[in-house]
Order: structure tokens, then sequence, then C-alpha cells
RNA sequence: GGGGCGGUAGCUCAGCUGGUUAGAGCAGAGGACUCAUAAUCCUUGGGUCGCGGGUUCGAGCCCCGCCCGCCCUACCA
């Protein structure tokens, strides 16, 4: 425990074809924030990275719907993704994209590395294909009706209508959902992963993490074994990453499959990032330390790829697979210490959905609330084991009653006081009994909490800080230093120099929930320099060359080892000024949720 | 259709490998206090643990069936 680990923090991918909701970032985003911020304040070696996922028939075709080139829609969601996320305060090392030099390079070589150790082959399928364009036509793009049960606009993999699955060549005049022209199936000829080479192999090792994933996504993957398929990593696109072979690639309608790029980008982006340092080897001591931890955060309907695809990807490249194999050029790669998925989040008792704008958008939110009341909620109430319903009445309940009222007027009445009686930090006399076992108490709880995020727990965690904090409430209302101010003027700086440490070890706790407001109470108790380093924007440009068209794009980034912030009780210093606080929290009034609600169903179609 | 997960107080959710009177927060009721964004603290009412069977000395937790919700089912990502 007290040794430096080396952990990675793999978040899972936004796919760059429209703002992301608060569904996403409740899924991935804001627990692998505080996974990675809590990592870091135990003195571990932390790599965070992600990016957006920008290649695939949805960017393509709505970029065609625009008529814009996919780079160039491509180029404005991730922007949008970027500040997204920077707004709420996600620290990662690197947030790049799938459309870079670097990217495509590492991509490439992992396909050639699997290519030679013999866990990818070629395949003939029948496809459908978009006679004026050429390009693969995937089954939910085609429409026709429907051959069991007669419904006009069954989709080409499964029928609305009647939930049979379908195949799309059985159905009665097909049409293209982008453009309505009728789809040819021709055959194609792509390249296959051979998952079943990986059976053994993944059997053994998730075996071995029993007991140490949440059981639904390690039932869930054990259960996927059994019907292990090759499955295409190519598809008939323009864009893409080529297929880095001599005959295909300048095949100008053959590109890896968006899913098999994009799992990649935790690899590439690590390799990015090193470049970037200016040690470009360091990415290493994430991917091939045998000591080293890999964290995957993501939403469930994400499991299969990071359960079981990527790792098969790993271990083909590695050589390790059943057939094994010699590591490609960069080595042989760590699998995942952990896959973390995340269940789903409602929206007012529907599922989101951008079609029928059933939604709320990172930008939108943010723009009215804070993005620590977003964290808050999302972490207390959020789809961590289980699927949850977010509500605005539930939101500004939580916001009020439990940020405002518990956390943000603890804060606010013992720095007030403090600050009026005295104007500074007081010095403890005598401890009672009572002092000290709260303050200990205190001390402890990092213990607890700690053990709890260590097992990305955030709910848990988060629910013992707030018991902190309601026993630091308890404290002062027992000992009621107001009054104390008349009789003992002694004991009352006794009193409120305890409630100080209560509340700056509740403030260490909250960081990596709440690092925003955390980062205010620091001050509020003359902290000086950065608590908790908040990530920040950067203009660059491709690490290597490669057939990219731009040149420069945003990434986040982040000094985040220029934080004070550590996970312990940090002893105040008697003596710091104080002076009186402003709010940390704003409160809403309850109008808000009807407001929010009115919104909502004005917004939605149908 | 098949597989997985879930259905626990009015609301949002905890309940590890089955074990005494099923928990928390909020909302409700009563009280204390006044430092604080009328915030805080104390006390308290409230549940046939989706439905029906079964195993067991004992089941919210195990087994079977059913109902409802969600995810996956491999050319959406």
């Amino acid at each position: 425990m007290s040794s430096k680990r080396h952990i990675l923090t793999a978040v899972a991918w936004p796919y760059a074809n429209g703002p992301r909701h608060i569904g996403h970032v409740s899924g991935f985003g804001v627990p692998s924030d505080v996974f990675a911020r809590f990592q870091r304040m135990s003195g571990h070696e932390v790599l965070m990275v992600s990016g957006t996922d920008e290649h695939g028939t949805p960017v393509l075709v709505l970029a065609d719907q625009e008529g814009v080139t996919p780079r160039e829609l491509a180029d404005r969601y991730n922007r949008v993704i970027v500040e997204d996320l920077v707004a709420l305060g996600l620290s990662y090392d690197l947030f790049t994209r799938t459309t870079t030099g670097n990217h495509y390079a590492v991509a490439q070589e992992l396909f050639t590395g699997l290519y030679e150790n013999g866990y990818i082959f070629t395949h003939t399928t029948k496809g459908a294909m978009s006679p004026s364009t050429g390009r693969t036509l995937p089954d939910r793009y085609i429409e026709g009706t429907c051959p069991i049960c007669g419904y006009g606009n069954a989709r080409g993999d499964q029928c609305d209508n009647c939930g049979n699955q379908l195949d799309p060549i059985d159905l009665i005049e097909p049409r293209s959902k982008v453009n309505g022209e009728v789809p040819e199936f021709v055959d194609t000829e792509h390249f296959m992963l051979d998952l079943p080479a990986f059976a053994e192999a993944l059997g053994t090792w998730l075996q071995s993490k029993s007991g140490q994933w949440r059981p639904n996504v390690l039932k869930f993957s054990l259960n996927l074994l059994e019907g292990l398929q090759p499955r295409a990593v190519t598809r008939d696109l323009n864009w893409g990453v080529p297929i880095p072979l001599e005959s295909w690639r300048d095949n100008p309608n053959k590109r890896l499959y968006v899913w098999f790029d994009a799992v990649i980008g935790y690899l590439s982006a690590s390799v990015e990032w090193a470049r970037r340092t200016g040690d470009p080897e360091a990415w290493r001591r994430w991917w091939q330390e045998p000591a080293s931890e890999g964290y995957y955060f993501m939403g469930k309907d994400n499991i299969v790829f990071h359960s079981e695809i990527w790792p098969a990807m790993l271990m083909g490249y590695s050589g390790q697979g059943d057939r094994g194999g010699d590591p490609g050029s960069m080595g042989a790669l760590n699998l995942p210490t952990e896959v973390v998925s995340s269940e789903f989040l409602t929206m007012e008792g529907r599922k989101f959905s951008s079609s029928r704008r059933v939604a709320v958008y990172v930008r939108d939110f943010l723009e009215r609330y804070s993005a620590d009341a977003l964290r808050y909620y999302i972490i207390a109430a959020g789809p961590e084991t289980q699927d949850t319903d977010f509500t605005w009445a539930e939101f500004v309940r939580r916001n009020n009653d439990e940020l405002v009222a518990t956390w943000g007027n603890l804060v606010n009445r013992s720095i007030s006081m403090a600050a009026k009686y005295l104007g500074e930090i007081p010095e403890a006399g005598e401890l009672t009994d009572e002092d000290r076992r709260v303050l200990a108490d205190s001390a402890a709880a990092f213990d607890t909490v700690g053990e709890h995020l260590n097992h990305s727990r955030f709910k848990a965690g988060l629910q013992e800080t707030m018991r902190t904090v309601a026993e630091a409430n308890k404290y002062i209302s027992e000992h009621a230093p107001w009054a104390l101010r008349k009789t003992d003027s002694d004991r009352m700086r006794t009193v409120l120099h305890v409630a100080l440490q209560l509340v700056s070890d509740a403030k260490t706790l909250m960081t990596p929930f709440l690092p925003d407001s955390s980062n205010k109470v620091y001050a509020m108790l003359g902290g000086t320099g950065t608590w908790s380093a908040m990530p920040c924007i950067e203009a660059a440009t491709d690490t290597i060359g490669g057939d990219t068209e731009t040149s420069e794009y945003p990434i986040i980034t982040g000094d985040y080892g220029d934080s004070e912030a550590v996970w312990a009780s940090v002893p105040l210093r008697p003596g710091t000024p104080l002076s009186a606080p402003t709010p940390l929290f704003t409160k809403l009034d309850p109008s808000v949720a009807d407001e929010e609600v009115a919104r909502l169903e004005q917004e939605a179609v149908e």
C-alpha cells in the first residue's frame, strides 16, 4: 500500500458525432476522475488518458448530411467535447483524438503485430453496400419491410415492431436510411480477429479476477466466452485508419473498424503523452512493468470491448494467445487490471435519446449549475452498480440539502465564527477525550474512504465522507463555541481549532469528488499554492506527421504533480489569518426543478 | 428467441459468502439552538424486501416458474 504504484486510468472515448450528455459523463467521466485524483493524492504515478473517437459510419453519414467532410465534423465535436470535459474538471494527463498521425501509426502497429502472429485472417462475407458511394451500409442503416411481421420500417438488424432479429438481406424492399437508394449485397473481403484463439487465455485471465471485479462485469464476460467467434476488424469505408498491408494500404475503401482502432487509443494516447513530456519511452512504465496497474472506465454497453476484444488484442500482439507468437516491436503489453463498468442513467424516467432530444447536454447543464453540483449528484445518485434515474427534483434536493446545507454550511459556520471571534486559526488548549475521539475518527476516515475508492466504490466513499461532515456539524452544535465565547474563551479556542481541523480533513476527503470547491476551502483556511490542480486546454500539433489533415487541435492536459493535496489529515497551522468566507455552493430555488422539466418537455420530440 | 443484471420505506439508494427486532439520506411529526446560504443538532412514525412456489432450524439473500425494466446478442459505437 505504501509503495508507489503506476496506475493507468483508461477512460472510454466519447464518440465525436455530437455533444455528450450528462448520462455519458456519469458513466465514464466523473468516476474515472475521482479514481485518478484519489490515486494521485495517495502518492501514486497516475496516467489518465482518453480522447474523442472519430471514425466510423455515424460520423461519415452525419457529415454527408451536413455537407462537410468527416474531418470537419470531427473537429467541431472534438472541440465541444474537450471544452465540456475540462469544464467538469476531469484531470486527463492527455485527452487527444483518434485522427492523429500517432494514433494511426500505433493502430497499424497493433494490427501488424496481430497479423504477423497469425491472429488475423481474411474472410469473404456478403455485406450491404451503398451503390452510389461504395461504402459499407451497416445493418441498422438499412430499412425495409419486416419479413416476419410485415412492419414497414424495420431496421436491418432488428424489427422495432416485433422485436425479432433480422438479417438485412431478408428485408422486403430494402432501402438505405441514408439516401433512400436500394442497397447492393456484395461479396467483400474482410480481416477477422480470431477471437476463438483467445478463449482459453481469456478464460484463465477472467477467472483470476474473480472477487476483484464487479460481479456483473465478470459474469457477463465469462458468459461471452462460450459463443466466441471471429470478428471483422475492417469495414468498407474511406474514413478510418488504412490497412497496413502491401496490397491494402492504398485501397481507398477499406479501413480498420472504428472499434478496433478506438480501444488502441489507450495505448496511442499514452505514447503521445510520453512524447509530449520529452521522454518518449515513459509510456512503458504503465504498459510493460509487471507490477503496473490499468483501470478501464466505461458504461455497460462497452464491456465486451474492454473485457474481451481489447485483452485479446493485447494478448495476440504480445504473442500470448492460444497459438503463441512473438511480441510486436513495441514489446509485450499489460492486460487490464480491472474493467470498471457503470450502468445507465435515465432522464426523468426516460432513456436518454439524442434523436428524440431527451437529453441534457453537459454544456447546457454547466451554463446553469456548477461542475461540483453535477459531480456530487453523479457520485451520490449515479448509476454505479445499477441503472438510476436523474430527476431535477432530486438534483435540486441533493444540491440544497446535502451540498449546501450539510457541507457548505459546515465550512461557512465554522470559518465565520473563527474569523469573526478571532480572525485566525486558534491554537488548541488541552484536548478533552471527546476532542481526541472526533479528531481520531476524522483521521481514520482516510483509511475507510480510501479503501472504498481503491475498489471503485465511489458512492460508498462519498457517503462515508458525508458522515464525517455530519460528525463535524454535530461536534460544533454540541460544544456551542458561540456560547463558550461568553463563558470560557480558552475552551472556545480549542473547540474552534478542532472544528476547523475537521473541516480541513473533510475538505481533503472531498477533493477527489469536488476538486473545485475543495480548492476554495483550502484557500479559505489560508492554504497557499495549488491544492488540487485542474485540467487545461492546450493547442497541440500532431507529434508525428502521418496523413491527417489538421495540424493543430485542442488537447486536455494538466500539471497535476504541482498539487499540495495529499490523502491524509494535515494539521492546521495556528495563527493563520482567516477572513469571512463566501458561500461555497449556490442554493437553488425549488422552482428550478419545474422549469427544467418544462424545458425538457418542450425540447423533446414526440 | 438466447445470455446477463436489476425490481428493498412516499422519493433516491445501501444491504459481504443465508442467521437475532431489514438500514441510510431526504420528505413527514415533535423538540433544542442561533455561529451559519432558516442552515445545524436531538427524538420519532413509516417497509407483505416485484409475484407465486420450493430448499433450510432459519431467506431480501439459495433453487424453480412468472411479471416488469435495462444491457448485450458480435456490420451502431
